[in-house]
DNA sequence: CTGAAAGCGCTTACAG
DNA sequence: CTGAAAGCGCTTACAG
């Protein structure tokens, strides 16, 4: 049955009459044991409950399945807390491979991985570590960022601020080191105040609001580091009776679902999660399949693009 | 190893010592052939992209992983499309049962379980089947939608209409069985066209705010089956010039996240969704580990809570 | 082209 | 309490 093509149609034929009548399936751990492969891959995220990544998952189960792969899902926390290893899943078979959301594990952990027997299939989605050298799947953080600001500049603004994401996670320092460079050479002011500590929660956002109305010369525009940042920020706002964007302007990164439908539907950077997902998912494949080939395509990066929608307007330079 | 008390110390040392300075790593696929366990369980979605479900993964995971149980994920479109059989999970000894997360399975399917052999290893979460004899977790969906109409009612609306779920799925036609006879038992009118069919979804909540505005005898408050549902409809009457909770309350169902930081934020039934995926989990792998005791517990019916917020208010007579 | 044998790495029962 | 043997259900190489 593994190789049909080899034997004649009679003896085929019989064998999958054979299979028709008894109802035979394959045992799946005998094969696994014998081939050495678990014929599946394991993917990381930092934290199940946040709904950002449902879509990445999705591309990524859409390949695997595609190829037979099952997908095991763990969270950086759980795999913590429980004892296991990660580096384990691959060493005890496991999972074939492993697709990692998760830019801020321990370095331990990281070195671990690196020296794992099959750390060659290892790859980091979305996030990556800087300074390892897994291959990786990200989409365009700059070039987003560049997009966001030129967007607000574009509509009049001249006092841009920022919303980070977490400290030390990789794409808020991409996104906001791509801000403070391009404000540079879109040459506009930067007071050191309009770039407001966040971490990519809503919550974060609603604290960066009111540190916002707390300044004595405020931006008239806002990129947030991600739209749960832009969503929360406008829903303080809200509260202490600031509109947006007529008092402010104000842009997410993502494009999330609810960012549509928020009011006022957020402008935002569309990163494509699906297609990551099944990038990354291919990428992983490749590398398992044909173990021996050297693959050269170690970073990919996915172009993102602007959503225009009601959160961002020419400034309104009388009220602020 | 695996029984690591009937040796003597000396001889535990000893293996142990070898287990470190080895590096040995137990190798999973040969251990599952040889128990004739996959030692992980496949939990079915009908919609991977959908974030509702993530804390519940969550807590399905927490579960499984403090038992040494891995999680496999598939989604019920995926598996329809790409061909495969989901009873072949079960069959081929991929995984040792299936939490099943999705209440609209095709017929031909559901018989397929049923007569799977290991049939009794399946369980349904969230949703269910209504006429077949899987064990199930849910929550108090009637007892929700009670407290839900109450809480209009004690706000003194007595027009209350209702945004349903999608047309034969349990959860909605509970909801709504229920919305009816609890209007029913306080004495409330009920027009039909104030009954609006959804399907959960944010477009679809706009759609019913359309068409609630193009009522002539409007409800003073509408209750959503889900919090999708209300915040789009939300969304659609701000777009319009109505005001919630001004023009009409809106309540939804579910409690997810963004209820809370939505503008206004929404009144909503909480559900414990990590709860309802450790219960589940829990449920199965005692089933999984003690195959032959027979278990009373066939179908658990969780807690929901009203959350009160700002989608809520007293009706505004004289705009009505 | 076909059939029988070996072996993947465990766990379990059994003999000593 | 300890050690050696059998076997889970496949796939792969090998002999016919």
């Amino acid at each position: 049955m593994s190789h049909p093509n080899i034997v004649s149609t009679s003896t085929k034929d019989r064998v999958f009459d054979a299979v028709k009548l008894t109802g035979y399936r394959i045992n799946r751990a005998a094969r696994n044991l014998r081939t050495q492969r678990a014929h599946s891959i394991l993917v990381l995220l930092p934290d199940l409950a946040n709904p950002f990544f449902s879509n990445i998952l999705e591309g990524i189960s859409r390949y695997l399945s595609s190829k037979g792969y099952s997908m095991l899902i763990a969270s950086t926390n759980q795999v913590h807390t429980s004892g296991e290893l990660l580096v384990d899943y691959l060493d005890d078979a496991r999972a074939d491979g492993m697709i990692i959301l998760d830019g801020g594990l321990d370095a331990e952990v990281v070195k671990s991985l690196e020296k794992a027997s099959k750390a060659k299939f290892i790859l980091f989605a979305c996030e990556w570590i800087e300074g390892a050298n897994f291959p990786s799947v990200r989409s365009e953080n700059e070039e987003g960022t560049r997009k966001a600001v030129k967007h607000l500049h574009s509509l009049g603004h001249r006092k841009v601020g920022h919303v980070t994401g977490p400290k030390n996670n990789v794409l808020a320092q991409a996104r906001k080191d791509a801000f403070i460079c391009e404000l540079k050479t879109l040459k506009l002011e930067l007071k050191s105040q309009w770039i407001i500590s966040g971490d990519f929660s809503l919550a974060a956002g609603c604290i960066a609001a009111q540190a916002w109305i707390a300044l004595d010369d405020r931006p008239t525009a806002v990129f947030c580091a991600s739209d749960q940042l832009a969503l929360g920020f406008i829903a303080e706002l809200s509260r202490h009776d600031y509109n947006v964007p007529y008092h402010v302007s104000v842009m997410g990164f993502d494009d999330i679902d609810f960012s549509e439908q928020y009011i006022p539907s957020l402008t935002s950077i569309r990163q494509d999660r699906l297609f990551l997902g099944e990038t990354a998912a291919s990428m992983l494949m490749q590398r398992i399949e044909s173990p021996d080939k050297d693959i050269h395509d170690h970073t990919a990066i996915l172009p993102v693009s602007l959503v225009i929608r009601e959160s961002t307007a020419p400034p309104n330079l009388e009220k602020c």
